[in-house]
DNA sequence: TGCATTTTACTTGTCGACAAGAATTGACTG
DNA sequence: CAGTCAATTCTTGTCGACAAGTAAAATGCA
């Protein structure tokens, strides 16, 4: 048997899904790194299928800001923009906000099962010190925050601002050898028990509060002092 | 000669985005009405090119939720769901709000140069009782003042919601026969005036006054008496 | 005639191949 | 030896064709 590779028998419209679900997570966990070139013909030797549903998934994720394409030539993943992450904080910010608002006014009980869901799972990556598990986790729980919400325009914007921090946690987390801070467990849990108290005022403050938490936490690693101590 | 139909002789990379453009501005201006179905070999024969670049283009749409695609089916032009409007006026309300304030702040001068030039087109064009051209210059106007506040992510999202608003007001022209209002153009002047002084509550609160007269014309479209008039 | 089932027609998803454009290599000239 | 230009290679964009899956038509049966 030369050919025992994977041919998984896949279904007819689930190969584009499938190969845009696993770059999409190799882009937001580093291991595609930033500006490095995809090669269409090397991924569909990869994923043993044509360059057509190859082609479609890349077109998907230049659609989102994942990866960008120039006319004719290679098309490379997106590149993170140190130098406008200001803007990216301000819209972090009003997202975190207004989410957790809305949540606070129109989720049902089925949300906050989802939600509390989520948290565990969050809690538990934090206690083993998972940094993967924890990012990935985190995302989920805020994802789910907004679903309650009801607004699919902030939902979709907000998917894809949480999508580019978990690159840029990644990259913190990287830097710090993944110790991981147990105080964004119990700002979770204030941010349930907001909503579920439908105070929509507690719910902005928390929201507010969270997001400058993380953009502290980002903002010291981005400010830390690369120099190596010497010996004099 | 009887294949002297257009073969325009079109550079390598450019059949798609004349499709996507072209697709795109038929569908906000609801010359494909939502709900239609598009066939893929249809508009092959109709561009005269391959079904892959159309394939190209409608994933593109579907992407910024212009067209929904079925597995294995047909992919149809949006709907328009008029049940859940209020998130689509909360989230319009508050990207007219924070994209004003922002332009106040981080607006140059070639930036007010584009806004105007928008804003002459816009006047011209109600004076001139033209409903597509005062929709589309409309929303360049507004278009501009988001890219002026340069945050990304904002101008996307509000990109897709000038569009989708797009859809709303061109069906509500056409209802009621093309009578243009003339009160916006006085209200993007003051607009103009907030942006230029800087004055970032002012910018707020127009940016608020204008989003609600563009809801309360539309909610007053929504709730308009269907029934003729009997003579008894 | 009404309903279930098979058959047909049609649309989409995928493939392999070819052509155009760009980057790199190599040759040629000053 | 450096610089310019031509040739080659490599990647992407496009094409036509086939296969899979779905919807509609046609057939059979009660």
């Amino acid at each position: 048997m030369p050919d025992s590779a994977a041919l998984p028998e896949r279904r007819r419209g689930s190969g584009v899904r499938m190969v845009y679900d696993q770059l999409r997570d190799e882009i937001l966990d580093l291991e595609l790194l930033p500006g490095s070139p995809i090669d269409e013909v090397q991924l569909a030797e990869r994923f043993g299928m044509s360059r057509t549903p190859i082609r479609e998934a890349l077109v998907r994720l230049a659609g989102e800001g994942l990866v960008e394409t120039l006319p004719n030539r290679s098309t490379m993943v997106s590149n993170i923009d140190f130098l406008n992450l200001h803007t990216f904080f301000d819209a972090m910010t009003l997202m975190y906000r207004v989410t957790t608002r809305l949540a606070a006014t129109y989720h049902r009980p089925a949300d906050l099962k989802t939600i509390r869901k989520h948290q565990a799972r969050f809690a538990k990556a934090v206690e083993a010190q998972d940094a993967l598990a924890m990012i990935a986790s985190n995302r989920d729980f805020h994802a789910a925050i907004a679903e309650a919400g009801r607004n699919p325009y902030y939902t979709s914007l907000f998917l894809r601002i949480l999508d580019e921090g978990r690159r840029l946690l990644r990259l913190y987390y990287q830097s710090f050898d993944d110790r991981l801070p147990q105080e964004f467990v119990q700002e979770h849990e204030d941010i349930i028990a907001a909503i579920t108290a439908r105070d929509i005022d507690l719910c902005d403050r928390l929201g507010k509060g969270h997001a400058d938490q993380i953009i502290r936490q980002i903002q010291h690693f981005l400010a830390r002092d690369e120099r190596q101590p010497v010996t004099l």
